[in-house]
DNA sequence: TACACATTATTTTTT
DNA sequence: ATAATGTGTA
């Protein structure tokens, strides 16, 4: 097999670099293939870089960096370099210096797209309204927020939930739509049909915050640039990146497009932009969240004169591995089109066990997880990778019991933590006295006798007269309505908040953080806590503090909290067994991946397919892509027969994906035996349908046809659309289709 | 206001 | 099953 031909990348006039050209070929550019090298070498001019996984895509980009800095073609501060999570901002930071022989590369805008547009926003934050030291929320202000909103609205909460309405608005955000650009009806039938009507005012309450949310920082960034009278930001911009390189294009969303966009185009020339995106519609796997593999797939159209180069070696994967995740992917319409080749051995086949339960999972897996181990294997080299987190805790509990060390990324993170939120709102309080929400939150944590109602009568003074709530606790002190215990606190608060406030820039951050910690009663009141949470509370407390220490000063650190929300490594060093997400693992890669779980309607998620259909499928099928494209020498995917879901069993059904690898790369054996024999109690149902059970073990079981009306025991009357064995496609009464096995049923008409 | 008790939703995926 | 809410009583 050959590399696909390498695309010849058309030769741009040369750009009046900041330095003197330098001569030889650079070092850097040793032991690239050739297409590689060649994605490397198209600095000019739009590129699309195709990079199937384990293609070395982030070699290739980091290369490419270096190069253009090695070549003098730009200074670091005109390259604007966007990744999706700030662990690829960081890494690229790394190993771009590292290629440039260990020289710290400083200036250059790199960042994920929200970090830069933050950057950007806080520079040009009084053209929509806001200071330059706008508060960034988090999930839980949001919601808060939207909840005081919708109640206002008069919406009933309990039925429109204000995570379901922010989910609904972000997806607007997304797409880069405004209040205004949203059509009265377009909310559907969330909030009684108002949910324009709420954005709207969410947006305004958000305004008089002097806040943003995750989506106004790009929203923002939009509305300044479209501006005609602010052609002058835009333009600055402009000429300032001579450069753009993204990663994981096909994860980006609209709004990020059009920001994107926006900054490539020239002024007044239609020079084609030198931007790089860099992608694989395969791995697509953020669709839930408003990214749009449209994006990847319209590139050429979007930059005429654009270069595809397709990266399809692989260097990571055994060919079983590889073929069995191309046999799953290829099952997906509308590709690019890929064929992922490696010159690597076969390598072992790919594992597939069914199992009885979770808990035969966690022990199969655990067990094969040290037998690698007696192999030699470093257990950090190996990864159980989940589709949901709840699976998390089976895999916990057994490593736990057998003490094989392990770390779970991506489970509650530090800065949600309830102590650590309650402590950044102080701060944020003391930076932005408009904050209402942190203020809100402290205002009687600890306790100060701050009751519900004290807190409508601070609203209802700071509404009077148009205050926000740190400076209506002023006026409370001389309101006379308001009762002498509550003045008195209000009083105490107010003058805290006015001292903390006049020390900023007279001692460092961090202990003036302790201090406002301290002071507040905020500390005391968990020393005196006696729950057992309450040391580690105090820990995570002291933590915070010290984190701080590496930044500048409490605006810096805030920024950074409220942007980097990735998890502190905990006990990194250790050689230990990672638990994650499927989503959690995409860029990386380990030595043995176990990917438990692929049962239908877990793996698949039914809830992908249930909301978006085929659509829906086809992201769960390149999350399954990306699952088995992390491993490189072995990879077992696990399929269990009892599920424990809400606290009861349910039966489940292997995944479609299982039927979907190609036979030939993949040992296939099952662990189930007839139910009767292990559980007395199982109602009387065939396992028939798995592989090497003794078929026809249960002559009982109607045979059954497309169309015929069933009725399932937890999912109530449905009607068959497909058979295929015992495996059952039925669309249910409630909409939702699903997979069940025959003995599951029973036949409503005799047809 | 605070605590004990009852009820209820929770299971996608995250910058 | 569990954690997070809400309700009622001291």
């Amino acid at each position: 097999m050959v590399a696909s031909k390498p695309t010849t990348p058309h030769v741009m006039p040369m750009i009046s670099s900041p330095f003197s050209s330098p001569a030889a070929e650079p070092p850097y550019l040793a032991n690239l293939n050739e297409v590689q090298l060649a994605a490397v070498k198209a600095t000019e001019g739009p590129v699309l870089v195709l990079a199937g996984a384990g293609t070395g895509k982030t070699r290739v980009l980091t290369t490419r960096l270096s190069h253009i800095l090695y070549q003098n073609k730009a200074f670091p501060s005109q390259i604007l370099a966007v990744t999706f999570t700030n662990k690829a901002a960081g890494e690229m930071r790394t190993r771009v210096s590292s290629l440039l022989g260990d020289q710290p590369v400083e200036g250059w805008w790199l960042g994920t797209f929200h970090a830069l547009a933050a950057r950007m926003l806080r520079r040009n934050a009084d053209l929509v309204g806001l200071t330059s030291d706008f508060t960034i929320l988090d999930d839980d202000d949001q919601m808060r927020v939207l909840k005081q909103i919708a109640e206002a609205e008069g919406i009933d909460v309990k039925k429109s939930p204000p995570k379901l309405l922010l989910a609904l608005i972000s997806r607007w955000k997304d797409r880069g739509m405004r209040p205004q650009d949203v059509g009265r009806d377009e909310g559907g039938l969330a909030a009684d049909g108002k949910l324009a009507t709420i954005y709207a005012a969410y947006q305004n309450r958000l305004r008089t915050l002097n806040a943003c949310d995750f989506g106004d920082l790009l929203l923002h960034m939009l509305t300044i640039f479209r501006d005609p009278a602010n052609q002058d930001v835009l333009s600055g911009y402009r000429n300032r990146f001579r450069y753009i390189l993204v990663d994981e294009y096909q994860d980006t969303n609209v709004a990020q497009y059009m920001w994107l966009r926006l900054l490539a185009q020239r002024d007044n020339d239609d020079t084609p932009p030198n931007i790089c995106c860099v992608g694989d519609d395969d791995q697509s796997i953020y669709g839930w969240r408003g990214a749009e593999v449209g994006n990847i797939l319209r590139f050429e159209r979007d930059f005429p004169g654009a270069v595809i180069i397709r990266l399809e070696q692989n260097y990571r994967s055994t060919q079983s591995i590889l073929a069995a995740a191309s046999g799953v992917i290829a099952h997906n319409q509308g590709r690019l089109g890929k064929t992922l080749w490696s010159q690597g051995d076969m390598g072992e086949k790919v594992r597939v066990r069914l199992l009885w339960d979770s808990d035969a999972e966690a022990r199969v897996i655990s067990d094969d997880i040290e037998a690698q181990r007696r192999q030699g294997r470093p257990l950090s080299d190996m990864a159980v990778l989940v589709r949901a987190g709840f699976q998390m805790r089976a895999f916990e509990e057994r490593f736990v019991q057998i003490g094989l060390p392990y770390r779970v990324i991506g489970g509650p993170r530090f800065y949600e933590r309830q102590e650590i939120r309650d402590a950044l709102a102080y701060f944020r309080v003391v930076m932005q006295p408009a904050d209402d929400l942190a203020l809100e939150r402290i205002i009687n944590t600890p306790k100060r006798g701050i009751g519900d109602s004290a807190l409508q009568n601070l609203h209802f003074l700071a509404r009077a007269r148009s205050l926000s709530l740190h400076d209506a606790l002023q006026d409370a002190m001389i309101d006379s309505t308001t009762r002498p215990a509550v003045r008195a606190a209000f009083g105490q608060m107010a003058n805290n908040f006015a001292r903390w406030r006049g020390l900023l820039g007279t001692m460092p951050h961090t202990e003036l953080a302790a201090q406002i910690l301290d002071e507040s009663g905020y500390t005391a009141m968990w020393q005196a806590d006696k729950t057992p949470e309450a040391p580690g509370r105090l820990e995570n407390l002291r933590e915070l503090v010290n984190g701080m220490a590496e930044f500048e000063s409490l605006p810096a650190f805030l920024e950074h909290v409220a942007l980097v929300m990735e998890n502190n490594a905990q006990n990194a060093n250790q050689d230990a067994v990672t638990i994650m997400t499927l989503h959690g693992a995409k860029g990386l890669e380990f030595g043995s991946v176990y990917l438990p779980g692929w049962e239908d309607g877990l793996f698949p998620s039914q809830r992908a397919m249930d909301e978006n259909g085929i659509t829906g499928l086809e992201e769960e099928r390149r999350l399954a892509y990306v699952g088995l494209t992390r491993a490189r020498h072995i990879a077992m995917i696990t399929s269990v027969a009892n599920r424990r879901t809400y606290g009861n069993w349910v039966q489940a059904v292997p995944s479609r994906f299982i039927d979907e690898l190609p036979k030939g790369v993949i040992d296939y054996v099952s662990e189930l035996r007839p139910a009767s024999s292990i559980r007395p109690s199982a109602p009387q149902w065939s396992l028939s349908g798995f592989a090497n059970s003794q078929s026809s073990s249960s002559p009982a079981t109607p045979q059954y046809v497309a169309g015929q009306h069933i009725r399932h025991d937890s999912f109530g009357d449905g009607r068959i659309v497909h058979v295929s064995g015992q495996k059952l496609d039925i669309l249910f009464e409630d909409g939702s289709q699903r997979r069940v096995m025959a003995g599951f049923v029973e036949p409503l008409d005799s047809a």
